[in-house]
DNA sequence: CTTGTGACGCACT
DNA sequence: CAGTGCGCCACAA
């Protein structure tokens, strides 16, 4: 069974808005603790599904969000109170363990 | 049905 | 640290 439910949907964005300001979380952690098989479906279900989640506080292992969204994430998380150097946040500060 | 693409991750070089 | 290759799943054409 490889096909995604809307359970998996659902808890992914129930985790993403469980995020608490000034933390972030990546795309992998999110995708294991729904229960996910790919890191990328959860990138696919943020695509499709502009929900009013706080999506720019979920960011890549590299602890750098998109190319084309990293300026405004960072901007955005940086009011959060997440300081990110030179475009890169610190995972190791501010990275979300559920 | 096949192909291409994408808010990704990891191992290797 | 940066670049490359591969695996992964879902969707549009």
């Amino acid at each position: 069974m490889a096909a995604i439910t809307d359970e998996q949907v659902e808890a992914v964005r129930a985790l993403v808005a469980a995020i608490p300001p000034g933390r972030v979380a990546t795309y992998g952690d999110i995708a294991d603790a729904a229960g996910l098989s790919s890191p990328r479906i959860v990138g696919w279900i943020m695509r499709t599904d502009s929900s009013d989640l706080p999506w720019h506080r979920v960011i890549r292992a590299s602890g750098r969000p998109a190319p084309h969204l990293s300026t405004r994430q960072l901007e955005r998380l940086r009011a959060e109170g997440v300081l990110a150097d030179d475009g890169r946040v610190s995972l190791r500060d501010v990275r979300h363990t559920f």
